[in-house]
DNA sequence: TGTACATCAGTGAACGCGCGTTCACTGATGTAC
DNA sequence: TGTACATCAGTGAACGCGCGTTCACTGATGTAC
């Protein structure tokens, strides 16, 4: 077997089992994953798991990578369905996707955004890299979108306190943009994770009763720089 | 020893057993709490504890109804500190009140707003009531500020979603006040929301640098109706 | 083509651990007469 | 005042369970000569 092949399989093994640990997180949480459940569910021995992962806490560091990812790239191709020239157009669809990437895979999310893991801590030179996609995503349409005048800052949040902005000043050129746009993209991601975490715990929905559409007016007000 | 000296001391221990619980979630978050782990710290045997709660879980709905309720006692004494005759000063309070709760009981937090603990389900009868309390009273002081037009609803929100606007029309009347007012403190409550819980999860203070000065902006920003 | 060897995925037993809950019990304290 | 009894907080052993990780191993597959 040439050894690009036996490489692809041992990936695939990998792959697999982030998949069934991912479907093992659905069911009991993310503070109940388990390398031996996992390999109770693959049919196979505990042990044989520590030829992919070397350690439980590899593995789930692996899928915090993953989930980062997942999301950006979500993101991205939101953005991607607009051209460059329609920035409101890409930034609704990459706040929309944003909510529907969290539905679709709610214990990534929280995995990435809940609660920490009790005895876990992410290295953060792997995890922060792959955490910034997100903003930084944000962070150019709606750059673009400000220098186009498609997209206007709100007077009310372009009076940034000092201390924060000259945080923000020395962040934003890794990002491309001004501090003004970076702390209305921070602002901004606040409003859409707070009513999307509050959704995915069951708390908004039953007073909205709709919560795609309570969602949706939220992003518009946003998008309008309300 | 009279009767009532003797239930005193019962709900004692009953307040004892939970700070330790709350002490020990702290350490090893909410999905780690241990009745063996507390009766061991209480130096007494683990069976011990079956005297006060009848189980974990019962020790868990007794925290999570003590969590709700702590929060709505925090933002009512921040209330307190203006007279209904400024309500303004009243949604300030209340709002920063919300943050700095979260800040000193953050494991609290999570256990009400933060990932669902894996074998629990909250009773709703009893969490539901509690759970409505921080809402009510977000919506008592904004219904007096509009009211006395010390607080304006944005314009961009007014706009509710038909559908969302037939449901909290019904739910409305239940807190005094409208469905437009209800639908504003919904959005305020998951603006909040995500700010403090990426604040209190590492996610925006690298970011913003003062997160206290960032939260401070976007609560000036949500009671000028921005 | 055949043989000796290396590689390596996966096994099964074992380690020491912690968990929630049950059970029959002890022993101190308070109550009734 | 003294005695028999009831109450009840707390104990210690045991139940059956699941966990991450280690270790020496098996047995199939591929490689070198």
């Amino acid at each position: 077997m040439p050894r690009s092949r036996i490489i692809a399989a041992y990936e695939r093994t990998q792959e697999q089992i982030k998949s069934v640990a991912r479907r093992q997180m659905q069911a009991q949480g993310t503070a109940g994953l388990s390398l031996r459940a996992i390999a109770r569910e693959l049919g196979v021995s505990a042990p044989a798991l520590y030829r992919y992962y070397p350690s439980l806490e590899a593995l789930i560091t692996a899928l915090i990578l993953d989930a980062f990812n997942a999301l950006a790239d979500a993101l991205e191709t939101a953005e991607a369905t607009f051209p460059d020239e329609e920035p409101r157009g890409q930034l609704r669809a990459a706040l929309l996707a944003y909510r529907e990437w969290a539905l679709a895979h709610p214990t990534d999310f929280e995995l990435i955004y809940g609660n920490p893991i009790p005895g876990y801590s992410a290295p953060a030179e792997q995890t922060v890299p792959a955490a910034s996609r997100a903003l930084a995503i944000l962070g150019r349409i709606t750059d673009r979108g400000v220098r186009s005048g498609h997209i206007r800052l709100t007077p009310a949040l372009t009076t940034i306190p000092e201390s924060v902005n000259a945080h923000l000043s020395l962040l934003a050129p890794g990002y491309g943009t001004s501090a003004e746009v970076l702390h209305t993209c921070m602002i901004g991601w606040t409003r859409i994770h707070g009513a999307i975490q509050l959704e995915l715990f069951g708390h908004t929905p039953p007073v909205v009763g709709d919560p795609t559409a309570f969602y949706g007016g939220l992003v518009e007000a946003l998008i309008d720089g309300g």
